[in-house]
DNA sequence: TATTTAGTATACAGATCTGTATATTTACTC
DNA sequence: GAGTAAATATACAGATCTGTATACTAAATA
């Protein structure tokens, strides 16, 4: 029986190994001969599927954007049944995703690093996720029957990106639990009697 | 009368220049030449002060090292004469970090974005400053006693890591005051009777 | 005043960067 | 099986990158 492997478009492939090399060494210290000769796809079919690196760049976030918004949706949806243990889930959410091997940091986080200018199209993706994200935290801060759901929705966002960060820096996972901590104390008081 | 100004050695330019280049675009994203034409120093003597553009990066990380930290402890001073009121205060200096227009998030967050190989001394030097804060911040936490110091202030620096970071991201300085709410709760219930 | 030191001006070497050109080959479609 | 589309292999153009070389100049010092 001849099983059917989902062979990979070159498009994909330039895109994940794209995304692999941007996440570890940053955009910038990626040169596009990298990615080819990493991708094992020429370089005159990359600039067939994008007109410049910048474009790479593009697709490469709105892929990883739609990526890591699923997963990140999936796994607090799994993480829990009621709002507040989801609201909690998103902190053994970051753990696990902390331990990866491959846990850079938050891609969007970095590439801002690397762009300051505000309006660059590349920024606008990295700012309108964390947005997203933020929105459905307040979701489920609202089904919390939270008394400030916006305002609480950002102090668990805080929480995560400072978790995020720290864990970065310091190589330790622990970050998620101590967010974690936090989190519970400040969803309790919004949710007492 | 002649005022006495003091003219900044080249080492210094080069270092300002640098700083500043490296804060708004990043590190790779930076060229040598551009330091020399903007520094109004010529690239012979960069490379007299300096052996190689790495270790003009880490002469500008040390610089900012000391700089940063000295102005974050001098403001948090300042900012109460209570531990408990110093501690708020902490996001009171960020806040109005944050609003500087030459504001690009945290350089050592940057850069540690666009390095990630755990053993070079730039990613100690940020790893370092990180660890010093938080010393820093665990010192306050202790003179306010809370009953778990350590715990505290691990939370509190997550805050004022996610303000940072989200303050970069929505060019919005508010984070800083979510962020010190929260901070409240989580320093009142290690500080009440 | 002679010498050393630090800096300027400028050019360049060699590597790497983004992007393009040319010619060939695989693979699907009509 | 002929023709077309997509990919390969490879070279290269032009810009920019880090770092060095050469020659000149100002300033302090002995």
């Amino acid at each position: 029986m001849k099983t059917k492997v989902p062979k990979l478009s070159k498009r994909d492939q330039l895109i994940q190994t794209a995304l692999r090399l941007f996440a570890k060494n940053g955009i910038h210290a990626t040169g596009v001969d990298s990615i080819v000769e990493q991708s094992g796809v020429t370089k005159k079919t990359l600039y067939a599927h994008f007109r410049t690196k910048e474009e790479l760049v593009l697709a490469v976030l709105r892929h990883y954007d739609g990526l890591a918004r699923h997963e990140f949706m999936r796994k607090v949806e799994s993480g829990g049944t009621t709002p507040r243990a989801r609201l909690l889930a998103i902190f053994d959410f970051a753990q696990h995703w902390f331990q990866q091997n491959n846990f850079y940091g938050c891609l969007f986080i970095n590439t801002i690093g690397e762009y300051s200018d505000k309006d660059t199209p590349i920024r606008q993706i990295c700012k309108e996720y964390k947005k997203l994200v933020k929105n459905y935290i307040h979701s489920l801060c609202k089904q919390a029957g939270a008394k400030d759901p916006q305002g609480l929705a950002q102090e668990l966002t805080l929480l995560l990106e400072g978790a995020t960060v720290t864990a970065q820096v310091s190589q330790n996972s622990k970050t998620a639990t101590i967010a974690k901590r936090a989190a519970k104390v400040l969803i309790d008081k919004q949710t007492e009697s």
